[in-house]
DNA sequence: CAGGTTACGTATTGATTGTTACGTTACCAA
DNA sequence: TTGGTAACGTAACAATCAATACGTAACCTG
């Protein structure tokens, strides 16, 4: 579409796409889509109009690819928690953990770019207000998914609802990340994630019965 | 300032600024404080510009307005929890349970206004959003009171940090409240705020310590 | 009934929003 | 060297944003 790879002849482009979706990524964390306006990206990336609407269509595209760059590049924690060979419950602990530091990191934003980007928005916005719902229900499918295969494989009571637990560790990522976003401090989301696991092996009792 | 009292001469106001401060309140619950145009705050008030100024100066102004109008009449559930005669979990089960139902009431937007109306902001905006912030900080800190006053009264551990524990009970409120937004319905709510309180007699044993 | 005061309706303001013509420049293939 | 192609920079676009003049209408006090 817009020819990242090579390009087969015509002016080359005078600067770096990756950097500059880098650079809107960041800018669209901090102030979320609709708040981000085109005069802002354009001094944050160091580009013309032009140049940004000729490499990402428009404001819109460029947001769903920021999303897509924010997913490779600052998610990879949860991928790797949940898809690390540690039992089920190491796991979730990991997601967590992970969560504390990522929402934390020194020169970022608070927070996920998925909760930040837009929780409210204009009638004209409600696409993208859509797509990072998706992107958050497909977050608390993920970990569901994970709960599943630990229940198969009988590390989990049979008896447990996997969407009823990925729902409480999904809203407690999303708590941590408002945290974040309000001040809280790496060990004060740590010690949130603690309290937040403590509740596992009260579940894991309940659900045996 | 805008004379809501008794008028002291001059021609009458042909509205109900309640009504219409009702109004407002529900849009900026729905869309946010900067999503919502003054066009749209129009017709949902059925009042013209300078009717809306008259009466409230200016968005900002009506959106602070907006906040101590939600606080009055949405957040009382939280009031009430907090200063029931009951032990202190019973109380904060009280809360969370509350919070499930007041954030999935019909006819109304979603979760919570304190969080829905403004994450994340430009930065001419972001003095609503420092006021949002507070707003949350605020119901973190009365709850912190209400564990404070338990532990005094001998109810909970002498060891057990009521700060941790209100950060963990005001992000699991605030997960709900994403959770509603995203569609989650009042059982699901109740669901994951009952998971949330299996944490508690772990947390106090911890204490106990 | 006159004077003071306040809200009314109509129409419009300047600023900012996202977006795009248009003419030029720089590269590749032939 | 020529033709094709695509990004460049400059400047401006229509639409929407929050906010206001301005003249009129309606109430209370004296």
């Amino acid at each position: 579409m817009e020819n990242f790879g090579k390009s087969r002849g015509g002016r080359p482009r005078a600067f770096d796409p990756e950097a500059a979706l880098d650079a809107a990524m960041h800018l669209f964390w901090e102030h979320g889509y609709e708040a981000t306006s085109l005069a802002m990206l354009r001094e944050a990336m160091g580009l013309t109009p032009p140049q940004i609407y000729n490499a990402f269509t428009d404001k819109e595209t460029l947001f769903r690819r920021a999303l897509v760059h924010y997913h490779e590049t600052e998610v990879g924690f949860a991928l790797d928690a949940l898809s690390a060979p540690v039992p089920t419950e190491e796991a979730i602990r990991l997601l967590l953990m992970g969560a504390a530091q990522a929402y934390t990191r020194p020169g970022k934003p608070g927070g996920c770019l998925f909760i930040s980007g837009a929780l409210a928005a204009s009638p004209q916005a409600q696409g993208i207000a859509d797509e990072l719902k998706a992107y958050r229900r497909a977050s608390e499918a993920a970990i569901a998914a994970r709960l599943g295969k630990g229940r198969e494989a009988g590390e989990l009571p049979a008896g447990l609802s996997v969407e009823r637990l990925a729902k409480y560790l999904a809203g407690v990522m999303q708590g941590m990340s408002i945290q974040a976003r309000d001040g809280a401090s790496t060990e004060d989301l740590r010690a949130l994630a603690e309290t937040a696991l403590a509740a596992w092996a009260a579940e894991m009792r309940k659900a045996a019965d």
